[in-house]
DNA sequence: TGTACATCAGTGAACGCGCGTTCACTGATGTAC
DNA sequence: TGTACATCAGTGAACGCGCGTTCACTGATGTAC
């Protein structure tokens, strides 16, 4: 499925990105095959060739943007120290990913995670230990060493992650009443306020 | 559109039923006039006479759960004397919520939030704000007075439901790892200590 | 370097299915006198 | 209390549209000798 020649990597990369453009502009329920070969100008059989089906399509997508995202988050904690330091280098790497890719912020935030979780059956569960697994791994010798408050790790993580999600949502959803900057500046000294031992 | 008889509310009322159920049992996507039909047992005219289509539907029973859900959080802050009761109110008004009523709540934090928004254009901004306007109504105040850190309002909201949110959905999505009594006894504390001034 | 062949990539007409919706109708309930 | 009528509620066959998918095919690229 993977492309093997350039031209196909291209083509490939030309669905994802239309498929991406159709769900921001049109909504999840307008991404049908014919919008988003309209959309990328290639051929209805060109996306069976690459993706097999639209939910194939769906799953490549997700897969990119998941990725890319976990690989922010996961080179920004390399350089933390401690804890604070790491909060820190966390929400900033969230927030800034959210505002340079606006996009695909909104399709990773949309139902789409669920229903891609649901579709591969256990790769739910999987899925979503990854998601939070670089944070996670991260976490556990902290709270070992009681650096952080000894909570169990799903609260410490909903303590970290919850804030920055909800005001990355807030941003998404474009009322305005939102500056991710001043977010990014002031939501880690709170959190950390609230995982201190 | 409303029913008029007493027989018209207790039909509506199995459609709604029916609709939820097959959204929890078979996912967004199966939520088809059939199938609710089907599954309520009422013919699919009447589906029509009462609610005009299957956004309809959709719509009636998002301004049903969303309803109850905000009467539950606005009757928890009713009693509330200090910032820090009024934060432990509205974390275990929202816990309890969601484990007394998961069907619903799985239905609330899926995308049709979103697509209801989209759909009703300007009501997006209402909506929204309706959801958080009883805890906003309550915050603003609070932090006036210096009760409560001095922060922009959307950050303020964003540290005291983002982690409930966070726990909310990883408790609907079952992988068991999560407490909901435990998170309702621990967090408000944790919160509080991100909000004191 | 040239030729033959295999594989990869791309194309778009055609198909069938299931979706949301309509509509003409029957039956139940409420109301006026 | 009884009767006539209007409105509300419920029914399911039928329709058309657009969806995802298939398939037989052409063209491009890579490879073996």
């Amino acid at each position: 499925m993977s492309p093997k020649q350039q031209r196909g990597e291209v083509t490939a990369d030309l669905l994802l990105q239309a498929a991406l453009r159709v769900f921001v502009e049109q909504g999840e329920q307008k991404v049908t095959v014919n919008a988003v070969c309209q959309a990328s100008g290639v051929s209805l059989g060109s996306l069976y060739h690459h993706f097999g089906s639209i939910d194939g399509l769906f799953v490549a997508l997700g897969h990119r943007w998941l990725g890319r995202m976990l690989e922010e988050l996961t080179g920004s904690l390399v350089g933390a120290r401690d804890a604070r330091s790491g909060i820190e280098a966390v929400v900033a790497a969230y927030l800034r990913f959210t505002q340079e890719h606006r996009d695909a912020a909104l399709f990773l935030h949309s139902s789409y995670a669920e229903r891609y979780g649901w579709a591969q059956g256990r790769a739910i569960r999987d899925a979503q230990e990854a998601r939070l697994s670089p944070v996670a791994a991260w976490l556990d010798p902290l709270v070992a060493a009681g650096e952080i408050a000894p909570l169990p790790q799903p609260l410490v993580e909903s303590l970290i992650l919850g804030p920055v999600v909800a005001v990355a949502r807030r941003w998404l959803a474009g009322y305005g009443d939102v500056d991710l900057d001043e977010a990014a500046r002031v939501l880690p000294d709170r959190i950390w306020q609230a995982l201190r031992p």
